[in-house]
RNA sequence: CGGAGCGUAGCGCAGUCUGGUAGCGCAUCAGUCUGGGGGACUGAGGGUCGUGGGUUCGAAUCCCGCCGCUCCGACCA
């Protein structure tokens, strides 16, 4: 992408409503632009980010045996008023009525939804269990929306839902989602801990939440530091084995990890000092078992081999994409901007030209640009070199290739690695090298 | 949902108290000089002052209604 053929807003001040770090960078980097209260346009780097974050989910889900589908935004309210949630919900559901006055919603969550699709198509033992999930726009009116993406009303979320015969067979679909996760956050490079949670409006008896530390995180919690120490995507574990699945949640849950509501001052004593993580925590992910609650209020059961009807057992399984972005925004940027982790930057490099109009520098980019493909930011603007250093640390993407007259002349650019602040002088090459 | 605040150029703001027909910085456009961390100079463009009504000779300014946005609290993927 050429700068001067780019929409790519930035700003040098910070506008009025960003009170933290990831929003005002998010604006100012030019991700994102607020249309209304709590919701956003996303911008093409921006979109780049949230689709990287978005693919990475989707990998893993499958690698777990979870089905992509896509459900609709939209949902008639008669679906909630089987599960009863429809006057449950409050407010915090948008309500719509059509032309033909038909009530309808826009969807917050898809329980009833896809409990309901289910119900009509699958009707023996033998086509359980299953797993599906889908990567869709939902909608929950916040009272108070702020923090940009990260608590906005209008929010793209992955949600997964199980149907099991039994409750053991459940249990291993939420063990293999709970490993889905943890490979899912760490190739995000986030540190994201399953904390035993309360059930919410959702309802249930097993649950975790997915808490990433942040100072702006909405509730205190505590962890056992050896959970950062672990290895989850290179790790032997095997979605098809029920030893591994065993194993890994045994090792899940003998570690420490609690929110506020839960702390449990004993069994945190006994964690050694040096492992003790405390601060605030974002929530990025929640896993649930509910049972039959759904299956039962929708009308669904299967034959069991008997011929008795069976009522299956779910569970729902959800992962806040769009939160993500501010959440790894907040987990990594400094001073003068973002840092973005290599899996999920919205580009590799960003090739600055620091004297466009000199024939040398002019050539080594065109070069370098066209070598990168699709993968790098070219800054050809006319600008003067601090403007674009700024923007370049800004944008935060994990190289800038610096190319100027002094080093040119030799052939020679300069790397520098965004993350650490390393610079070297280096051949046109090696930078191809290392950067693709 | 309780409490508070703000809406003036793309962004950040002054002007409002004390009414007299809109200003500053950055950004933008043209040109010149520059050229390794947001450069300098000259010139230019851009505003129904959120919106509707009222008071007044005259309203960004005073009064009333509405809308939007934000902050604190309760709530929350």
């Amino acid at each position: 992408m050429r700068l001067t053929r780019s929409f790519l807003p930035t700003l040098k001040e910070t506008p009025a409503e960003a009170q933290i770090a990831s929003h005002r960078l998010m604006l100012r980097a030019g991700l994102v632009r607020q249309t209304s209260a709590g919701i956003y346009a996303w911008l093409p780097l921006g979109l780049r980010v949230l689709r990287n974050i978005e693919q990475i989910v989707r990998e893993e889900q499958d690698a777990a045996g979870a089905q992509e589908m896509l459900m609709p935004t939209l949902q008639s309210a008669e679906l909630w008023e089987k599960s009863g949630r429809y006057e449950d919900y409050g407010k915090e559901m948008l309500r719509i009525v059509d032309r033909h006055d038909r009530r309808m919603l826009y969807g917050p969550t898809n329980e009833e939804m896809i409990t309901d699709l289910l119900q009509g198509s699958i009707k023996s033992y033998r086509e359980l269990p299953q797993i599906l999930y889908h990567i869709q726009w939902k909608f929950r009116d916040e009272v108070r929306p702020r923090f940009g993406v990260m608590r906005g009303r209008e929010f793209l979320m992955k949600d997964a839902y199980s149907f099991d015969l039994d409750y053991a067979s459940a249990v291993v679909s939420y063990r293999k989602m709970m490993l889905a996760y943890m490979r899912t956050f760490q190739r995000i490079d986030l540190k994201a801990i399953p904390m035993v949670a309360d059930t919410g409006p959702i309802g249930g008896d097993l649950s975790h939440e997915f808490i990433v530390l942040a100072s702006t995180g909405e509730s205190q919690v505590f962890y056992d530091g050896d959970f950062e120490n672990i290895d989850w995507v290179n790790s032997e574990f095997d979605y098809e084995k029920s030893g591994d699945l065993d194993a890994f949640y045994n090792q899940m849950t003998s570690m420490y990890a609690a929110t506020e509501e839960k702390h449990d001052l004993t069994a945190w004593s006994t964690v050694p000092k040096e492992r003790k993580r405390e601060g605030r925590g974002i929530e990025v992910g929640h896993i649930f078992y509910f049972g039959t609650r759904y299956s039962k209020a929708m009308g669904m059961s299967v034959a069991g081999p008997d011929g008795a009807q069976i009522i299956p057992e779910m569970g729902s399984y959800g992962i806040g994409v769009s939160r993500l972005v501010g959440a790894v925004i907040e987990a990594k940027h400094d001073e003068a901007g973002i840092i973005w982790p290599d899996a999920i930057a919205p580009y590799r490099a960003s090739i600055l030209n620091l004297k466009q109009g000199d024939a040398t520098c002019d050539t080594i980019c065109e070069d370098l640009y066209a070598k990168l493909g699709g993968n790098a930011i070219y800054d050809d603007r006319t600008d003067r070199a601090g403007v674009k250093f700024n923007d370049a640390d800004l944008i935060g993407l994990p190289w800038q290739i610096i190319v100027g007259p002094r080093g040119a002349a030799n052939g020679m650019v300069e790397l520098k690695r965004r993350a650490t602040g390393e610079r070297a002088e280096v051949s046109l090459d090696s930078v191809l090298a290392k950067i693709n």
